[in-house]
DNA sequence: TATGAATGAGTATTCATTCAT
DNA sequence: CATGAATGAATACTCATTCAT
């Protein structure tokens, strides 16, 4: 589902390192996790990681930017395949939840809640990687809102979506009785004015 | 509105170092507040602070006990003073929002994003003392469903709401041009069952 | 047996402070023992231990100091009761370890072994006191060689003994199976020449 | 004399870092030596200390096991080569004296003389590493009582004996007039029971 | 590219001591 | 005399980063 352009190939040196640090920034937070750490995890030595960044902020940025640009390319291709608005509201969610419980969870997780140890300077970099994406949800949202689909304003009912997603990171669990489809179901309930019976 | 019981005295030289915590460890984060910036922003000298806590977990879990202990008071204070359970629900959302972003907002924010920087063993001690306000915020969510004011499930329900609460630090201004009481109303939309007009 | 001048009243609170400096000393170590567990012990606070002590150091040197007075008074006080050389010989030994594992056990254990933490300029008070302790030890070897009840040089003799008198602090339990007598008794067999049959 | 199986290369930095460590043990106290002062004496940063120990508990324990591997080795191979059952009490006195007072003796006088520094754990440690050299002494002791060579029971002798030797460290100069040969030969006429001349 | 020893600035914490009340 | 909050220098230890091999 996902195109994998200008995100690193997992299966080098440096994606594999991409990898153990998304996991190892989601267990244990980035500032608690030490350059020794990631390296143990990929069993190379502390010091061979600075051949593959340059410090430790680098290595934060590229998991949350091959995350950004994994996200903005699954929801564009996913919403040209939708055909209503309300198949693409419904895809907006469900592409957040699929990044934020599948594959991908380490790394979104880590975009999610790490955002704070990134120094300000990368932090503009990913917001204007990430405007595409959020500029795809207005767009949704605004068509929304002249249907008469949505009642609150679109700007608001994205953040207010944001969080709700955003936060299952931390009481769903995927596998458990309740699908990701789901759990989609229910968000989208929120979303939309249910005027008549929906 | 907040009874102060059980709360440090804001005065105290223990309170004002809480409020100073509270204050850089939401805006630098924990883990990049060090224990002299907290001293300096006292104006007394590191090796002090360690006469009014043992260590510097202690800090930041007086910060976090002391918001989930006024949040609980606050909201069963005024739980009482509604009378319909959607007055119920409305007063879940305004007090959270409240905390979120009054007087007490560095405090919250150090609650709910600085959860993971807090030993373990703490962070089950404030779990246990937060139990009794999401059950009310259960209570209430349970006794909607039943009036059928709500359609989601109360416990996903709350899931939600908090997340999207939550999520309002990251970009609502107090001052604005939208009011607590207007946020309220939104989020308000989106709890709600629109079923015939509200 | 052991009378008290120059020794603190015992039951003023600097008699208490000692006796308390003593026991703590012993336990964990002149340098592991805080000037807050020493307040602990006598029950106020560790401001208030100045108002007896000029410092700490002060405190080691006086818990030394009595004991090393009260340890030339008791033997000088039993020597003049011995009528023969050997039995002079059974004082020094059997002295030394009434103190080391008697009533005053705690203080003899720092002089003996918390030495080097007392600083270089009290450590010279303090052998300057005990020179007439050691200066009795040397009359009565002195006497013992030339009349043939010992065979070692009296100076290397009494580095032996007091050696293995010293240690037994780390092996010796008062009220077991070996009384100090006994103790007494087999430390002065290695003293003497065994010749005929002692 | 001493084989050195299992001990760590004197010319390795780490090897460097403990004779250092000895040295300035012996020389100042565990406590009051810093990992400063370990790191200036062999010209590294403090920090570095840590790349070759844990922490400084780590230091010392090394120091004192080094020297009783080295001790227990020493003993075992020197016992051998003595025939008679004197010739061994000797060389039990003898090898002790040479560790005190030889190459080694900073590392024994950390052994003997900063053993409450030692965490409790760690102490458990050493003394199970050391249970084989004091089973040496006693088979040895046992063997004399036997033979009437001795007269005391074995167990105390062992302790009066240990206790006299560690002393000598207290008083003893290596090349002054008396040689350790000679320190020898007093300390077995302490040990032996003279009843004909020895 | 990988190693691993070394760096050096930084961290939380300790503790004897002071002093206004 | 006692209090207890504050001092301030010192401590062990951490860790991202460097660099000669």
């Amino acid at each position: 589902m996902i195109s994998q352009n200008r995100i690193t190939d997992p299966s080098s040196p440096r994606g594999k390192l991409l990898a153990s640090a998304a996991k190892l920034f989601k267990k244990k937070g980035y500032s608690k996790t030490t350059v020794r750490d990631l390296a143990a995890e990929v069993s190379i030595l502390s010091g061979s990681i600075f051949h593959h960044f340059k410090n430790k902020d680098e290595i934060l940025f590229a998991v949350m930017n091959e995350v950004v640009i994994a996200m903005d390319e699954a929801l564009k291709s996913e919403i040209k395949k939708a055909h209503t608005t309300l198949d693409k509201i419904r895809v907006l969610i469900y592409i957040e939840l699929q990044f934020i419980h599948g594959k991908t969870s380490n790394a979104t997780a880590v975009l999610l809640h790490e955002w704070r140890a990134l120094i300000p300077e990368k932090q503009q970099q990913i917001l204007s990687s990430r405007a595409d994406y959020f500029q795809l949800w207005d767009e949704v949202l605004i068509q929304a809102k002249s249907e008469g689909l949505i009642e609150v304003e679109p700007e608001y009912l994205r953040h207010f979506l944001h969080g709700a997603l955003t936060w299952t990171s931390h009481w769903y669990q995927a596998g458990g009785e309740l699908s990701i489809d789901g759990l989609t179901d229910r968000v989208l309930i929120l979303a939309l004015k249910n005027n008549i019976d929906q």
